[in-house]
DNA sequence: GTATGGATGGACT
DNA sequence: GTCCATCCATACT
């Protein structure tokens, strides 16, 4: 008997970061009927440099230390939001969600990013949010409870990559994505 | 109290 | 390819 979608999410929220990011990939994420395929995403978790849980728990990182399958909101260059989904063996770890391939609410997401160019609409952590309407107001909500959704996809060719724009530990290869999506934040190489 | 530096995206050359 | 708008958590004095 295949496992039901909670147990399949149940699964997921427990795993490694780098493996719930990697098995995130062709799952549908959605925001009040609002989202898409995920195709990009990166692995995060506290004994890393570069993740905000390196150096334990604070007032803006205090999701990623609580209850897996909950969202980890953050503001990033003082303009744009970046949305985490918080998940693995142990606190402080979360996957970035970096990009979707926009399948519902398409109207909504051009009104909200001002253009019609659906490769644009979700090819980046900070347009995903906003194409969503995902601010610092959802922080700490949980990603499969109104009013988001996480619904299983089928298997995915994955291809993998070093995590962009960071400066600590460039090189480790935690960026997944889906091979040959056009709805990419960046090519992989 | 002040200083600093991003897990970015859009405009521009 | 380059430039930079703009916020706030955190580190430092």
């Amino acid at each position: 008997m295949p496992a039901s979608a909670a147990q399949r999410r149940a699964t997921l929220f427990h795993s490694r970061s780098e493996d719930a990011a990697r098995a995130l990939i062709g799952w549908t994420l959605t925001m009040d009927g609002v989202g898409g395929r995920i195709v990009e995403t990166e692995a995060y978790h506290p004994e890393d440099p570069a993740s905000h849980s390196f150096s334990g728990p604070t007032s803006r990182n205090a999701v990623m230390f609580g209850p897996v399958g909950h969202i980890y909101v953050y503001r990033s260059y003082g303009i744009h939001w970046c949305m985490n989904l918080v998940c693995g063996d142990g606190p402080g770890s979360a996957v970035l969600i970096r990009a979707l391939e926009p399948t519902v609410g398409l109207d909504q997401m051009r009104e909200r990013r001002g253009t019609d160019d659906v490769r644009r609409l979700c090819s980046g952590p900070g347009k995903l949010c906003q194409a969503l309407g995902v601010t610092r107001a959802h922080d700490g909500l949980a990603v499969d409870t109104p009013p988001f959704a996480l619904t299983p996809g089928g298997p995915a060719g994955i291809i993998t990559g070093p995590r962009i724009g960071i400066t600590k530990a460039a090189h480790v290869p935690w960026r997944f994505g889906e091979a040959g999506s056009r709805f990419l934040s960046r090519p992989f190489r």
